[in-house]
DNA sequence: ATACTATACGGAGGCGCCCTCCGTTTTTCA
DNA sequence: TGAAAAACGGAGGGCGCCTCCGTATAGTAT
């Protein structure tokens, strides 16, 4: 359950006026989109710049430019989860575990552009990123485990296990793009089950 | 060798006039002040203020607002290397230890006033922290080998050791200030010599 | 002691950013 | 379809970083 896909005022109950709602979401994603291309000091003009609407729109939205920079990372977090869930029906499980592990190291990656900004989102909310954590834990485990039970995956590891190696990997301050994509490579050929 | 010791113009190799020293050494004080009082937000206004000098005197001293974080990070950092010196001529091994250990709590607790901005100062500039880290290390380690052989501390832990429980202590985010003096004193506790 | 120069000082003001306010527009519903 | 409710847009207030340049002062040579 999302923010938005509750659509309902915070005070009323009532659902969100058509417009309102289109904008929501055209917010979030022109968010992500500006603090990917102009890093997390990005202005709010630029923000409803390449969202199409002014500046009052987005502040009906998001009253502080640190709500925007919540929401970005919310709706991030939704969407790992949610290619978590799309891959329990895919065909092949392993390719579902490469295919979110990649997806991960997006996230993470995108995580850095704005990452002092979210520093003060979690000081902020103190569950925020916990909870988060723990979805994320949780959804990683679920496409691993599948892997394991069909035999792609060595099963001496667990979704836990896994988040502690390849978050800090992505965290780091010095890794390169092609430096995290052999990494994670190399991470998949260890996860294969050990041939012996 | 801090850097207004120095005392030498950038380029010129040429020592700083008298008052422009005088002035560099009230900028930093004010704005460790500034920043404990109104936290790392603090305004150039009010820390040039605060100093009783113009904006314009703060911004030949250090060019951008960052310039003042590494600035106060760096006395901050000296003073405390300092006191581990002093200590080492301190007539009681053991007294030199538990003064510096509270020394350092307080320098880290003023160090979270202003985590944010610190943030970017080590981005920016990424030999800063390890190179800090590793003076501090320093120091604390001389402050423990002598209470150590003057049979004042347990021996079997060394600086980093203490410094790795001590400092992600001091970093939590909730931690208040009376827990952090109680458990200083367990920890003081724990260090003296096993009794047998 | 004095005059001269290099250096430093001060603070008004430019610019950009966060956020508010309110007149205008759009959606919703009877 | 018409009126009420909800949302939109963007000008502008206020603040914060930083620049610029006229003024003041420390240091130096005579």
């Amino acid at each position: 359950m999302t923010a938005v896909e509750e659509s309902s005022s915070e005070h009323t109950g009532r659902p969100m006026r058509a417009d309102a709602r289109r904008n929501y979401l055209r917010l979030v994603d022109a968010a992500r989109q500006v603090f990917a291309d102009q890093g997390g000091g990005a202005s709010m003009e630029a923000i409803a710049k390449q969202a199409g609407v002014g500046v009052g729109t987005l502040y009906r939205h998001f009253p502080k430019r640190i709500d925007v920079v919540e929401a970005v990372y919310r709706d991030d977090v939704d969407a790992l989860v949610g290619r978590a869930d799309e891959g329990m029906e895919a065909a092949d499980p392993w390719d579902a575990l490469e295919g979110w592990l990649r997806a991960y190291v997006a996230y993470a990656r995108a995580k850095r552009t704005f990452l002092n900004e979210l520093h003060e989102a979690f000081e902020k909310n103190p569950d925020l990123k916990p909870a988060s954590r723990e979805r994320i834990g949780a959804a990683c485990n679920r496409v691993l485990v599948r892997a394991q039970e069909a035999g792609a995956a060595r099963d001496d590891v667990d979704g836990e296990d896994l988040m502690q190696l390849v978050s800090p990997m992505c965290m780091a301050a010095n890794l390169t793009e092609d430096q995290g994509d052999r990494l994670l490579l190399m991470i998949l050929d260890g996860l294969r089950p050990p041939t012996r």
